[in-house]
DNA sequence: GTATGAGTACTGTACCGTCCAGTTCCAAAG
DNA sequence: CTTTGGAACTGGACGGTACAGTACTCATAC
């Protein structure tokens, strides 16, 4: 049932999530999007009533994705032999997943245009990021259940977490462009990270 | 010596700081700045070649600014008694400074266009960014040499400290536009974080 | 009385969104 | 398999608007 429209309608999709990641809201035209769709623009204005419809849901398809992610990876063996090794396992998948280029990219884009489009920035930090931070704190409620860790609120902890881990890279990432982070650093960082979370929590 | 040019160029800067804060470099147009500075577009002209130019300019002066504040907070006394106590002190005012809603758009504007303007998100990452841990960071090892902490890394040291404190209300109020952080909230933030800190590193 | 600035009109460019004339796809009917 | 009708698509032109940067004339400060 891939109907020429369809098809279309996701080609447009795919082009304009790769032009606004790669250039901003207010340096994408139409005219790029439609170029890179191989479209013409009366058929973008077909699927899209204008930018900002296009714009949106380019940006939640993109959560969505992301979500997924990390509902995959938050899932934490409890048992208690390798608990700290298992920690930074953790830690080091958030990292990686977080730090994915296009994830900062996607970081940058909402940033940048939370002020034009503030119920997207809400609508992103809601889903895409305290959904994900409820996921982490769902698994560290886990943990503490069985006596693994010593947890009062479960959701600071999981901010706590990120906090460690994610606030250098990201950082960096945000304001330098693209941030190469070797695969050393990330490893450290996550090392790091997971074993203060451990000496406070534990 | 403040002639009439030096005036202007005065008025010019702060109406400029104004108006890029609040709408962003593409939101904002020369005839605002302007109109703002009362003065007219040619006299902006006179004082700043273009755009761009008049951009870095108010950013690297508001980043300075900030700068100097950092300095001031990160002035810890040294004293074992109240370690915990002191140290959620400067927690709570570090968090007060970077929440700032001033220093929030800052980091909004800077983020917005480091695609743009790659030099100056770089140059505010090292200048606004890691100077000012760098300044915890010679406080946290001046403790660390005191033996009141224990601390390998003081740089990670320090990261972890803003990561903690900062991870949560940075982020709140990146994505969604003009966070209210409640006083109550911030003080819970801080004392958490001192907390956690102090937990792996003393 | 001269340099500096105000006020304003103007040029050139970029881009959103629309319109239209001609073409291609696709499915159903013969 | 061929025809046919309508929907979707192409390509390009166009109106309208916003804005960076310049030019020019008149007023004002010092």
């Amino acid at each position: 049932m891939d109907s020429r429209s369809a098809r279309k309608h996701e080609a447009i999709l795919e082009a304009a999530t790769s032009v606004f990641l790669d250039k901003g809201y207010a340096g994408t035209s139409m005219d790029d999007i439609a170029k890179l769709a191989a479209v013409s623009k009366q058929t973008v204005y077909k699927h899209f009533s204008d930018k900002e419809k296009l714009f949106a849901d380019i940006v939640l398809a993109t959560t969505e994705r992301l979500d997924t992610t990390i509902d995959l990876l938050a899932d934490l063996p409890t048992d208690d032999a390798g608990l700290e090794e298992n920690l930074t396992r953790l830690a080091r998948q958030f990292l990686t997943a977080l730090t994915a280029p296009r994830v900062i990219q996607l970081r940058r884009l909402i940033i940048a245009n939370a002020d034009v489009f503030p119920d997207l920035g809400t609508e992103w930090y809601e889903r895409g990021f305290q959904r994900g931070l409820a996921t982490l704190a769902a698994t560290f409620q886990r943990l503490a259940d069985q006596g693994l860790l010593r947890i009062d609120d479960a959701l600071l902890a999981a901010n706590h977490f990120s906090g460690l881990l994610l606030w250098i890279p990201v950082n960096k990432a945000m304001f330098t462009g693209r941030a190469q982070h070797t695969e050393a650093e990330l490893d450290h960082y996550a090392a790091a990270g997971a074993r203060v979370f451990l000496a406070a929590y534990r």
